[in-house]
RNA sequence: GGAGGGAUGGCUGAGCGGUUUAAAGCGGCGGUCUUGAAAACCGUUGUAGGGCAACCUACCGGGGGUUCGAAUCCCUCUCCCUCCGCCA
């Protein structure tokens, strides 16, 4: 959510700032609306005070045993034109709240413009693409052929984009997981969470999934969703609240479950388990003050890179262009982690810094030192890692001829000393 | 599923038809004192709108109603809690 006041005084930034996402100026409507519901509000208080000034005068007048009739009608007559005005500054105010609720955040000056991911610009790189002596496969060939992994049994139970996994390759997800919580909690500072994955809408609404994604989320019949990723739960801990200056930064992570509809995904990587209905993620959060969040967003996005790094996979850094940024981030690094098996970089981890703009729409604050008054705190939130994904990045990273596995050194110590996944 | 209780300013919590411009305590901020800190004492303390200065108005979970007048009475919705039952 965007802060009106901000949109009122800087309108051409803010049609800027909405071209610059492709979208179409909305500064005349908002602030037209913004005017006339302040100017209604200007005409209601004046009534409303009218209304009060002549009750007290009845009180007063009663009290005294004088007759207080004449004022009696006018308080009554005043009493419709109140209840109208009143009703109608309810809908507009709706309106705006409705209208900013839609509104996607401000993109900071950094990001390169452009239109879709082929825009994206590459950052750095880290790693050598691996080189096979044999024709390199992917993951779901590696998975089946070992007789760890089946998506027909999945499919017969769940529907399309599942996956069954068993034996080693299943204790390596699980291995992968407690590799990177272990790294974020010890090393990293953050704050291990064991959060719900179900929540209501409130919450998704104050990370910005909802009113405008609700189509890829899924709700259950008691009208909560089941989150799309940690961020919703994670970020919403500090809702509400108003925390101190000395609190700052808070780190939190998590490794949990995320479900997506993938609405319109449609026919895209329908083979493996690359895109499915449901996958784990080991999820950063970090709620900072508004000096910090830039280099907290560098801080974040090497925090996940160092996974890879310590798992030996190759990968590089994308700065998402304008166009292809997320509703509610100012700025976005993608990480994509190279795949053998499809000869090319895949999207394994995301790391955004969104500003005060989920802040603003879970009222989460903070009171800086020697300041009176309180202010929105800056929240950000990324991968660390997508475990499927890492999954898959290790499996064909680390193929060998024979179609066994190597298991990377950092992950023996989660396999009881496990060296190499085989038939 | 059954039966109750509750929602007030950053927090705790009074108020239960017009003297509330919403007590009091805690916390926060400023000050006195102190080498510094603590304690004590004094002052101050939200959000929004309008004049844009002392001021005025609205806001006691949301909406509706009763009334000349509602934090206070009634209805309704949402959420929270307690007990019982069932259950991991």
């Amino acid at each position: 959510m965007l802060d009106l006041r901000w949109i009122r005084e800087n309108p051409d930034a803010f049609d800027a700032a909405l071209l610059r996402r492709g979208a179409e100026p909305l500064s005349a409507v908002v602030v037209e609306l913004d005017e006339s519901r302040r100017k209604l509000q200007t005409e209601l208080q004046t009534a409303q005070a009218r209304r009060n000034e002549a009750a007290k005068a009845i009180g007063k007048a009663k009290a005294a045993g004088e007759d207080a009739d004449a004022l009696i009608r006018e308080v009554s007559d005043l009493k419709a034109s109140v209840q109208e005005m009143e009703a109608s500054e309810r809908d507009m105010a709706a309106r705006m709240d409705d209208l900013l609720a839609g509104i996607p955040n401000v993109l900071k000056d950094d990001v390169p413009d452009g239109a879709d991911e082929d825009d994206n610009v590459e950052v750095r790189r880290f790693g050598d693409v691996p080189s096979f002596d044999f024709e390199p496969k992917e993951h779901y060939e590696l998975g089946e052929a070992l007789g760890m992994m089946d998506f027909e049994t999945a499919a017969k139970l769940s529907g399309s984009r599942f996956v069954v996994t068993s034996g080693q390759i299943a204790r390596m997800e699980r291995a992968l997981a407690a590799f990177m919580m272990d790294v974020h909690t010890e090393e990293k500072g953050y704050l291990e969470v064991s959060p719900p994955v179900m929540v209501r809408d409130h919450a998704l609404f104050g990370t910005g999934q909802l009113p405008k994604f609700e189509e890829d989320l899924y709700k259950v019949d008691t009208g909560s969703y089941m989150i799309p990723t940690a961020e919703v739960p994670l970020t919403n801990l500090v809702r509400d609240s108003i925390l101190s200056e000395e609190e700052l930064p808070r780190r939190f992570t998590a490794h949990t479950l995320c479900f997506r509809s993938e609405a319109g995904s449609a026919g895209k990587d329908t083979a493996g388990m690359l895109r499915q209905h449901q996958f784990a993620k080991v999820e950063m959060v970090s709620i900072t003050t508004p000096e910090t969040s830039n280099e907290e967003h560098e801080r974040m996005t090497g925090c996940a890179e160092d996974i890879l790094q310590r798992l030996g996979l190759p990968y590089r850094v994308m700065v998402l262009c304008a166009g292809d940024t997320g509703f509610g981030a100012r700025k976005t690094y993608d990480i994509e982690v190279w795949l053998p098996g499809q000869d090319r970089y895949r999207e394994i981890s995301s790391c955004s810094v969104c500003g005060d703009f989920q802040a603003r729409r879970m009222k989460a604050r903070y009171r800086p030192d020697g300041e009176k008054g309180t202010r929105f705190v800056h929240t950000l939130n990324g991968s660390g890692l997508a475990v499927g994904r890492t999954l898959i990045a290790v499996m064909e990273n680390y193929q060998q001829a024979d179609g066994s596995i190597v298991v990377p050194e950092v992950l023996r110590p989660y396999m009881g000393g496990l060296e190499k996944i085989t038939k």
